[in-house]
DNA sequence: AGGTTATGCCAAT
DNA sequence: TTGGCCTAACCTC
């Protein structure tokens, strides 16, 4: 269940693992199988992470491509021994003593590069792929800036800013001060700017613990689960800055968090 | 044991 | 906008 900062985290682990190696690619349930068989035993060239997209490329030029959704995860396993399988595990990759199983993903399928690129060609600007240039952040500002809907919208859309998911979305417009309903053409370019700033500051942290941390005071910390955020899941509790009843509202299907005192 | 929930997204309506 | 996908963890009873 990962925003982009997981995606990334499990490309590097990935790579530590498995790259340069053939590896062992099956499905112990079924599902994945035929895919299987066109990589397995392929040295794996590079596994790399844009939003929440995850490629892993082998040695023929195919790259399997995965999105986790909302249920999907890896888990990995150092063994002499084959561990046993668990549950629904879609594939298992393996070389040596190294195992990584993947349960539950949206997408799970082998493609070629041409259809790499058709992918890559909508994804928006990814906050953990940023370069010192800034070069992407134009991107998303000008979209932005020329788009009626709303800003709580636009976070969460993966054509306009690849990564982001509903906590981040919450927590960088209440660390912004920004209201979810407004339409992104009411904002200012510096809103718009350091809106994405903000988005490489928090997800880089996410990125290095794995958490998603969001409270200033709490980075480089260990805090629990409802200690890390400011207004996430925190709908009907008081507000850490004002004390306002935490807001909240479906937005697409999705819930919305925000403070109506700090948020204008 | 059964019900609910989730950091996502798409096709159908 | 709604339903469906698909899995595990975390409730409640």
């Amino acid at each position: 269940m990962p925003e982009g900062h997981i995606v990334h985290r499990i490309a590097d682990d990935l790579n530590g693992y498995f790259a340069g190696k053939p590896v062992t690619v099956t499905s112990p349930q079924g599902r994945f199988t035929q895919d299987a068989m066109t990589i397995s035993g392929q040295r794996l060239r590079l596994a790399t992470a844009v939003g929440k997209q995850l490629f892993i490329e082998f040695e023929n030029d195919l790259t399997l491509r995965i999105h986790l959704g909302i249920y999907g995860k890896w888990q990995f396993h150092q063994s002499s021994e084959s561990p046993a399988i668990v549950g629904e595990v879609r594939a298992r990759f393996s070389h040596g003593k190294v195992f990584a199983d993947l349960r539950g993903p949206t997408v799970c399928e082998v493609v070629d590069q041409d259809s790499v690129r058709m992918v890559l060609r909508k994804l928006g600007p990814d906050p953990l792929n940023a370069n010192p240039r800034q070069a992407e952040s134009r991107r998303f500002i000008n979209k932005v800036l020329k788009s009626q809907s709303s800003i709580g919208l636009l976070l969460m859309n993966q054509e306009v800013i690849s990564g982001i998911g509903n906590v981040y979305r919450a927590e960088l417009l209440f660390r912004a001060g920004i209201e979810p309903h407004t339409p992104g053409s009411a904002l200012s370019m510096e809103q718009v700017q350091a809106l994405w700033n903000d988005s490489v500051k928090l997800m880089r942290v996410g990125a290095k613990t794995g958490f998603m941390i969001t409270r200033e005071s709490l980075f480089g910390k260990n805090p629990r689960k409802e200690d890390r955020n400011y207004v996430y899941k925190r709908e009907g509790q008081p507000c850490r800055n004002c004390k306002t009843s935490v807001s909240i509202e479906l937005m697409a299907a999705r819930k919305l968090y925000w403070c109506s005192r700090c948020q204008k």
